[in-house]
DNA sequence: CTCCTATCCTGCGAGC
DNA sequence: TGCTCGCAGGATAGGA
């Protein structure tokens, strides 16, 4: 469920709990049979290097131990990073910690571990993040260059606005509420988008994430602040999880359909 | 190349 | 009350 909104909230609380820099002293493993195999060696030879700080790239948050590279972390869909100190206590589906000499220890707790990790040394070239494409907030990210990357797609734009090639950090959630406050039926077919409708999408994807951020992200399934807060973007879901309620802006019933797998709301009424 | 489906996993709520 | 079942959706492998 962390798309954009949820991992920047994530990113700036770390950052604000952590001193930096913040020397590494030990990386333990509580479970191996993770999505894939977190790269303790590697991390364990950022040892007595001080984490320097916390990025995002798209929905991967990077952990920085300085020019050599770091921690590139996923949370999936139930990831969560917190924050203790010494003495910590243990939770269930607690599987990594990171132990630093101011006494704090970084937790990472995910109960249906779909979250994965690696360790990178350049995040232009690392292979889960060069083909990504640009960050929603970029200036690379605009109609024009929206509607050329649409052009030769044929599929429904709700799903090709979540592949993360073409722009970086939305999933299902906003997905369908970019498109709402777009005015754009989610099944359009990708190519036929016009131009003004790729800036009403652009224009859209900025205020509707910004927003969320701004809210400290949306707490629909599990998602939780490093503190363990919820976020308050949820609330203001205009049509996401809304089936059959009413319209906020006509009063018409909020329509559902299944598009490659997933559940797409959109108003049948206002988005054409 | 493009698009779709199945897969991984646990917790929770609906239905009986 | 207690059980089963389906669903929630990140990315990706593999197939049409």
């Amino acid at each position: 469920m962390p798309e954009l909104p949820e991992v920047e909230t994530v990113v700036r609380e770390l950052n604000l709990q952590l001193p930096s820099p913040d020397q590494l002293v030990e990386v333990e493993l509580l479970r191996k049979d993770l999505r894939n195999l977190f790269p303790k060696k590697k991390i364990e030879s950022f040892k007595g290097e001080g984490l320097q700080t916390i990025t995002r790239r798209s929905k991967y948050l990077l952990f920085s131990f300085g020019p050599r590279g770091g921690l590139l972390s996923h949370l999936g869909m139930t990831g969560h990073w917190r924050v203790e100190k010494e003495p910590i206590t243990q939770r269930l589906h607690d599987h990594i910690r990171l132990r630093f000499s101011s006494k704090k220890v970084l937790i990472y707790n995910d109960p249906r571990r779909f979250g994965f990790f690696d360790a990178y040394e350049n995040i232009k070239t690392h292979k889960l993040l060069k083909d990504i494409g640009p960050e929603p907030f970029s200036d690379d990210f605009n109609a024009d260059y929206l509607k050329s990357a649409l052009k030769t797609r044929k599929g429904p734009i709700k799903t090709i606005l979540m592949n993360q090639a073409l722009v970086a950090g939305i999933g299902n959630i906003y997905a369908s509420e970019i498109l709402f406050r777009s005015f754009i039926k989610p099944t359009r077919s990708a190519g036929k988008i016009t131009r003004e409708e790729c800036a009403r999408i652009v224009q859209q994807t900025r205020e509707v994430l910004a927003e969320a951020i701004r809210f400290g992200g949306s707490s629909f399934d599990d998602f939780k602040h490093v503190s363990g807060e919820k976020g308050g973007f949820q609330d203001r879901f205009q049509v996401y999880d809304r089936a059959g309620e009413p319209c906020v802006s006509c009063g018409k019933n909020v329509s559902k359909k299944v598009q490659a797998g997933r559940s797409t709301y959109w108003c049948s009424f206002c988005q054409k």
